[in-house]
DNA sequence: ATGAAAGCGCTAACAT
DNA sequence: ATGTTAGCGCTTTCAT
């Protein structure tokens, strides 16, 4: 822990040229005599010279620095990351993730203010599951897990709507009628599509939709608790739970287990994103998944195209979803 | 997009009133009229004013943010990731994670270049991993499993030692005799305390260690791969694999698959870690556990700490581990 | 209570 | 080929 940071003065000083000279030098600028240049490069070595990101970056357009902004760092987002992380390699960006850690969760334009945060730091920006309507920045943006259908962002999203028909039509295969469901965030497109899907599946299975079997559990377990309990606690009780992510899924088989009921024996549960934590919880969930690795590794491709190529358009990405079948579902005991 | 991000200035100019006025509002300095203070916020309000954090830090001190610098964002980083953002959650504090992905991965000094490079941005920084032996910043730093114990740096750390000696003994308890050991990086502290864990739980049960059943794996998969099959193509070929972590381990187990060998009935591995992924593969990893995202949350503890009253003095943590037994090991088929 | 002006570390015209 | 100079958006004395 120094006192302070060597600057770009230091090495013009050490080297005996003007900063406008080492500046050249480190941009690799024409116009600087080969031996200067060595010569700067060796002091930079010797005084273990970086540049500053902030300084560099408030002063020029080009960072070679791209941003995730995510709310939290949770189980989803942290595969995102992973997969973003091995499109980026290779590229020769670096990566800056930013996130207030869930902090302004509930503020209507979380990602507004984050992406302002860092907008002069990064050529370009990658939003996670963002609550508003239309971003406002001067760098390529593209989101993940979008708010809305917006043609004028490129976006990359699961297929939600078929992911959630499949999970209801898997419970309602086994047998089952009286299938809850654990909604999201009402404010969230992946979340609506998740209730169209398991509305369109019953109708096609020619079970009525009964409001009363859908609560809204909010993405988050600590929100989820309350409502899967409302869910477990009704007469007739639901035979099956169609949760529209693996955190309230997980958090469900808790609230289960605490009611003294068995899962699957007594209740059949079923999520959505196939994060790790659901191979692991007991008994390990049935879920939907998401490609989510890919989704971080596309919008990264997508947004390094952008800042490529300005000219490029938007482009909306949509991956396919698929079941993945583990204990936490069977048939009901009995029949209805 | 718009074309330019809202300034200080466009504020000021809004609201009449000088840039001056504008950030003592923003950052509550005393002396500045009630009346005018509402009226700038209002204009903020309204413009959707967000301070960049880049020009903010440039020229501040605090910025109310700490970095995590990590080489890459891989399972065992992702944890402590989490870890980390549930430990700074309710703090004020945001977080950002600055990775290249990897791509300096060899570059003896990597942590040096990304902790200066955004050095300025933030209040204090975790560095995992680090590889060189000291780092040289103005503002606090703590260390997640560092390199080489240094009594002027805080650091967090678990018992690899002992972790090691556990995994060892497990694989001896079952009745192996021919271990082999998949070392990590030579240049990492961590991966010497798991080899020293390795011999020495050798000796303890009386078997010589023998330095061709030993091979530098690397702690990644792609630099483990011959490695790891040198190992398995021995004669007498080991009944049994320490890998120094869980990306090796998986990684030895695929190579073992691929010569015909089955795990466990022909070899057992163990792997050190138990990132999720340990008990997604198949068979599932039993794997020395190390608390990662307590590691990323007790990081974060120490250097707010040191944030907020710097004349708090280096501090070392370190974790216990335990064994988590799954399916790859097992008594070996045939007694030597 | 408010504003003018200097400067954080750097880059980019523009001189020389 | 090199240096001088003017900012990038912000904070912070220091005048007024």
């Amino acid at each position: 822990m120094a006192d302070r940071q060597v600057t770009i003065a230091d090495v013009a000083a050490a080297a005996g040229v003007s900063v406008a000279t080492v500046s050249k030098v480190i941009n690799d600028r024409y116009g600087v005599a080969e031996d200067t240049s060595a010569h700067v490069r060796a002091i930079i070595e010797q005084l273990g010279y970086t540049s500053s990101l902030v300084a560099q970056s408030l002063r020029s357009r080009r960072s070679n620095v791209i941003a995730i902004v995510v709310s939290d760092i949770e189980p989803f987002n942290a595969e995102l990351l992973k997969g973003a992380a091995r499109a980026i390699r290779g590229t020769g960006y670096d990566l800056v993730v930013f996130s207030d850690c869930g902090q302004r969760k509930d503020h209507p334009r979380w990602e507004q203010r984050s992406l302002a945060r860092v907008n002069a730091l990064t050529d370009g920006a990658i939003i996670v599951t963002p609550s508003s309507v239309d971003v406002n920045v001067s760098t390529p943006v593209v989101a993940i897990d979008h708010n809305v259908r917006s043609p004028t962002m490129s976006t990359v999203d699961s297929d939600n709507l078929n992911g959630a028909i499949t999970a209801t039509a898997h419970l309602v295969n086994l047998g089952h009628r009286r299938i809850g469901f654990l909604a999201g965030r009402p404010d969230l497109e992946s979340a609506r599509l998740r209730e169209q899907g398991y509305r369109h599946a019953l109708q096609s299975a020619g079970i009525r939709f009964d409001p009363d079997l859908v609560r809204v559990g909010g993405y988050q377990p600590d929100t989820a608790t309350e409502a899967a309990r409302e869910l477990l606690q009704r007469t007739p009780r639901p035979t099956a739970i169609f949760a529209a992510n693996d955190a309230t899924a997980i958090e469900t088989i808790a609230v289960a287990r605490s009611l003294g009921l068995d899962v699957p024996d007594d209740l059949s549960v079923v999520g959505f994103d196939n994060v790790p934590e659901s191979a692991l919880c007991e008994p390990p969930l049935t879920t939907v998944e998401q490609a989510m690795q890919q989704m971080g590794s596309e919008a990264v491709g997508l947004l390094l195209g952008m800042i490529e190529d300005p000219s490029t358009g938007p482009r909306q990405v949509i991956l396919r979803t698929r079941l993945v079948e583990r204990s936490s579902t069977r048939a009901p005991a009995e029949t209805t």
